[in-house]
DNA sequence: CCACTAAGACCCTCTTAGCGA
DNA sequence: TCGCTAAGAGGGTCTTAGTGG
């Protein structure tokens, strides 16, 4: 595995970036999005290392606690990524 | 597995809908992507259906031949699946 | 506390070999 | 040809246990 391509780069970039907008270690992340306070550390950080890639149950957690939607993620352009980011904060407006 | 959440469901679905949308059989879109002919129909037909989960990197490719942003896959939303599709396709005018 | 890692058990995916429409 | 599936082989992920900042 290990950042193959660049999606897989971008998602790390992105899990990371939101992560830190919200404050939060990389264990608390875990633990909020339902995993084990045993592993939730260890697996979060192989995410955004690029080592192992997430499933999609996580992912989805991850997207819900982070407060973006899933397909951020996997945005190839950051103005893709901001425009997924303003249509998901014009519908909490709504 | 087995289309366990919505995310997993929604993929399923949109890449059956991009795939019929470019008029490729499942065996076809996974040999234009990549994978080996004697398991293209196999493997397009598991992620289909929801038995297994593509890895990142296959998801990509499926995508660059779909002509459709990766993310498009993810969205969780008509409205915003629709949106990214908009914004690629005003980026190829650019 | 934090980010991060090695190693093996575990379990999901991939391949093989087929099915009926 | 098409979509689809069972079952075992194979390999990536998850857990355990731990390092250093």
């Amino acid at each position: 595995m290990t950042l193959q391509n660049k999606y897989q780069h971008l998602f790390c970039r992105r899990l990371k970036q939101a992560r830190l907008r919200k404050d939060l270690s990389q264990k608390q992340l875990g633990i909020a999005a339902g995993i084990d306070e045993f592993v939730a550390s260890t697996r979060i950080n192989r995410y955004e290392k690029g080592i192992h890639e997430v499933n999609l149950e996580t992912a989805g957690k991850l997207a819900e606690v982070l407060g973006v939607p899933l397909a951020y993620f996997y945005a190839e352009s950051d103005g893709l990524a901001q425009l997924i980011l303003d249509y998901a904060h014009s519908q909490i407006d709504k």
